[in-house]
DNA sequence: CACTGTGAATTCCTTCACAGCG
DNA sequence: CGCTGTGAAGGAATTCACAGTG
């Protein structure tokens, strides 16, 4: 294996996707894939598929390729997504409930294990095969294994339920309110907002 | 004004942050903010904000900063948010449903134009004041000002929607599905799949 | 022989330090 | 004096070129 260096933040958010391609092009196959049929699926260069997964490991074979299963069992393990994670979705609204039922979370383990909100209205109603609990309750979750939280509501509320989750035992947060969270140093966020990842389409159109 | 030097992909992509940045803490004021007020809220870096907003010229006051509205009506300028841009949604599903009602997408002036889904049952009903009209149709568009589009639907139909986006005379799409579009060069796509962005969280979780 | 793994070269982006100006 | 604008320095990430190997 490579002499240790610092491994790239940019490596570790290409990571997600090498394994969405082990999974869809790997079918469920015993097979190989090469740097260029990875590259060319995902629209990178060989090299940078190759540096990328030596940082981990040796996991290719010289004159074939990645074996399909181990090196996507690998990545799992990197990721920490080689066991089900526990995650807790906030916000009960069109977003949340889509986030729900959208199936993709799935393929990464991902498992959303309740959902809360604070309208008097949705609380006691399922979604996606779960009770709507209220917000005011969030502090229970302690006491289970959950480290990870979606957020799915308005901006104004996003920062008090971010530091109940963290109170909560949260490590880890996927954003989706247009506002920045204040957070401890352990706690990471990743944060989308929509509306400005579509910001920059009309600059590229000439 | 600096000297013309390519500008980096990094700098308009937080574009639309800084907009952001100028509605939402320069108030309606005539009021300035200075690079160091405009990085705490972003969490950037002063100079990094300088320099980025400094590649299209020189908006600043010495001494002073920036003025909030004039900066803010260049920088619309600049991603052509300044004009209203009009935009199909594609999905009438879930996800569909809850963009087509989110009220971000107002403050970089998107304007989501018409609501496609190829489901029978789906078409003829209205969300958020539109009528969802049938997949079938997406070629009309090409008459309207349409550029933009928003793809909210499963995997499996995505490319053969962004053909026929792309035929109708779509520029850039927003992309929610968890597959990488092939469109010509001169088509920009901005791609979000929510299960991916948060595949990275567990791995800082120590 | 084909493809991986990797030091070295390159390119790209960020940060610094300070000149310039209101 | 305070804050912008920017060349230069520094750092990070990508790409290259090829040695190494099943």
């Amino acid at each position: 294996m490579m002499k240790y260096r610092r491994i790239p933040e940019e490596t570790i958010r290409r990571m997600p996707r090498y394994l969405r391609a082990f999974s869809t092009l790997g079918g469920h196959g015993r097979g190989f894939l090469s740097s260029r049929q990875l590259a060319d699926y995902l629209h990178l260069n060989p090299p940078q598929i190759r540096k990328d997964l030596s940082y981990f490991g040796d996991f290719g074979t010289r004159g074939v390729g990645y074996p399909v299963s181990q090196t996507a069992e690998q990545i799992r393990k990197i990721l920490k997504l080689d066991v089900s994670q526990k995650a807790v979705l906030i916000g009960a609204g069109r977003l949340g409930t889509a986030i729900a039922s959208y199936p993709g979370f799935a393929i990464f383990g991902f498992n959303i294990a309740a959902i809360f909100d604070n309208a008097p209205a949705k609380i006691g109603k399922k979604i996606a095969g779960l009770t709507i609990q209220d917000t005011a309750r969030l502090a229970a979750i302690r006491s289970g294994d959950v480290h990870l939280a979606i957020l799915a509501i308005p901006g104004e509320a996003a920062q008090t339920c971010a530091d109940t989750l963290v109170q909560a035992g949260v490590r880890g947060i996927l954003n989706l309110s247009p506002c920045w969270l204040r957070v401890p140093k352990r706690v990471k966020i990743v944060s989308i907002d929509l509306a400005m990842e579509m910001g920059t389409l009309p600059y590229y159109i000439k």
